[in-house]
DNA sequence: AATGAATGAGCATTCATTCAT
DNA sequence: CATGAATGAATGCTCATTCAT
């Protein structure tokens, strides 16, 4: 879990003291981050309608009545668990992306093998996996989450993309594809990890699946002046 | 939806008589495949767990209590929808490949826009998303999809590309993780399809997207001599 | 419980069949009144909040969940229990008091007793109760009831008083005063029973004390010349 | 609230030392009161089952724990909400009419008013709309409000008409009943307002109400004799 | 004395499943 | 075969009560 912390109904301490000895203060202030952490392991498993509150109380260690001085309804606790996997890293990445001063093939060679260490570390498999199996009942959340992430990354990569071509180092076409022609195997790999992988099926070395993609699509991407 | 027929609890007529109302007949051994097609569109709106009996017996134009005349368990009904998706076209495809006589680029030409039609045509999309969301409470439906489906489609791509290796036409590297390069992009475009653009985002065009991305692969993919 | 039964929602009988025999129809026909029936009991003696699902069904011999079958929330119960009540024999009272073509002190003599003994004999005390006890949780419910039964009830005798006074056959003053002075130990004797007899009160004769009311009530009411 | 202290479990102060700040002091002593005049607001609002421990303790401005440093249980303080507005002014008006030299007729023509007056502006009329409403959850409570109030006044009432049937001023007839004749009106349009008041129906101006009530009343309750 | 975080029993509501007709 | 009324276990949410601080 990321220290992105969403900010749920903190019941207000009454005058924030200044040190708080950690025997006097109960434990309200980890609370909400250790009942997100619960929630996120009972609702990657079981999907949002199949996850009990109970389960989540029990795991985060709290009695069920407690959930409820922190969240104030159980989606409310799934938006916490979905927002904080959203901004974590995205920012920190677009920096990097847009100032590099570099060439294109530079930079793709750098943003994606970090991208892949990312997503096989994070838990943003699972996140992905629960916001596609919900969808369905929460539009809302797919919008955001489309609209925090998906669009940011997909859009990012694009904007990077019609740079290079404008610097005559990619190729012609459309560059929203191209996007999913890089990231695409990425998130195949992350998904098919998430949902085949415990059931048995053989897993895929992320980092190396995606440098050998890379290897083998610059070659198609790249305009013969940019080749290195 | 198919005609390969899952095969649910079909109520044994007791006497088998001699010729019933053909018309009657008729809808009879239509019910089962009309309430398959019918939980199809609920779960794969829904969900498993948030799909109700009541709107997939009333989307089949049959009372509630007419579903257990063919189906034992809500579960039951769920493995049908994703069962009959199950052998689409696979079979046909794998002969396809297998047998074709010409150079691994005619192949993969030839294959690549067919499996994008079809998974821009078909539900397999929406029939992913449920078995993807549903797969931490479902395994075993997450297992034969991917021992029947994915590791077949996997296994296919997988084979082509060993032998077209063995014959020099494709690089050296693991013929596994160059699957995910060719087909991940198209997994992803129809998971966003059916994820996302409900709520307003800006779809793919997936025929032209694997297009591209086949063009832009392919450079890197076969060895010089291969390359046309 | 009267028959005035408010529309709850009926299960649709698919043909509404001519003769329904009685083993067929299982109950449905008569569960929303039976279901009623045990609200009203169950409400009246606990009032809404601490009236239980549980203790309704049971009284009424259904399950739980067959409540649902008929109503969609407790509150909907509850309103159907207070709506029927409510247009009883107003409507007939209505008719037999602005039709009456005698003079006032003989419409009064007739009326006063006949409700007097309808609110000994109904359940109207115990609504009353209900309607009094709730009105703070349920203002529409407090208002249904105002427009329904005590704003028709009050406008209909000040509607005869006034009359009559305009006839000079009872003296000048506030007719809607004059309304309640009348009906008022009425009211004040059924909330009574309802309230502290069971609790072990002397209980009032309410026609009695209503008789003698109107005797008492009578001769300041009435003009010098309209007195018998 | 009037000070007629209830007596809840005062904590017992450990040392009963000799000098503690004045302010603070007062405020402990204050406590049970502003409670007890919170949970009337909030009970007569709601009524038991729906007023929540939060909102009195809020609306008193202590924490919710507080409030069983004086109170053991809900209904413990429900208790003393209602005994408060017991005692009110009974015992004077007692004296005042036990005790009144003249005639009944000028008794009552003195008493009425002030009664009305009192009904009027007092928290009474609240406070009878809870006994109502709760009276089939806690009978020992209507008992004790029977007991201690309805009784005494109608009692009192009736022994005054009992003493002047005596005297010849009033005529023959059930002097209870008379009672009711008397103060029925008064009650109904107490419970009116509290009742369908604030759902917007039209408020009676009691003081007049029970004016025109008497002057209509006495004729018929006096005797010739008594007639001034 | 006072706080307020934590508890957990209690209840309204839902829905897969059964079964009388 | 078919219906749909009925069931009852399951679960989200509430709130009086407790207790560590």
């Amino acid at each position: 879990m990321s220290e992105t912390s969403s900010s749920p109904k903190r019941p207000k301490s009454r005058v924030e003291s200044a040190e708080t000895s950690p025997k006097w203060r109960r434990r309200a202030e980890a609370r909400p981050a250790e009942i997100v952490e619960a929630a996120y392991e009972v609702f990657s498993e079981k999907g949002f309608a199949a996850a009990k509150l109970d389960d989540i109380a029990a795991r985060a260690g709290v009695s069920k009545g407690a959930l409820y001085l922190y969240f104030e309804t159980k989606q409310e606790i799934f938006e916490a668990v979905v927002k904080q996997a959203v901004a974590p890293n995205i920012g920190a990445i677009e920096q990097m992306a847009l100032g590099f001063p570099g060439p294109f093939e530079q930079l793709i060679r750098m943003m994606v093998p970090r991208v892949a260490e990312l997503a096989d570390k994070s838990n943003m498999g699972r996140v992905i996996k629960m916001v596609v199996g919900e969808s369905g009942n929460f539009p809302e959340i797919a919008r955001v989450w489309h609209d925090d992430v998906i669009a940011v990354g997909i859009g990012l990569l694009t904007k990077v993309i019609v740079r290079a071509q404008e610097r005559g180092e990619v190729r012609a076409g459309d560059p929203r594809q191209y996007a999913i022609s890089i990231i695409g195997p990425l998130l195949t790999a992350v998904i098919f990890r998430e949902t085949f992988v415990p059931t048995g099926a053989k897993p895929f070395d992320i980092p190396a699946l995606m440098q050998q993609h890379l290897e083998t699509l610059l070659p198609g991407l790249l305009t013969t002046s940019a080749r290195t």
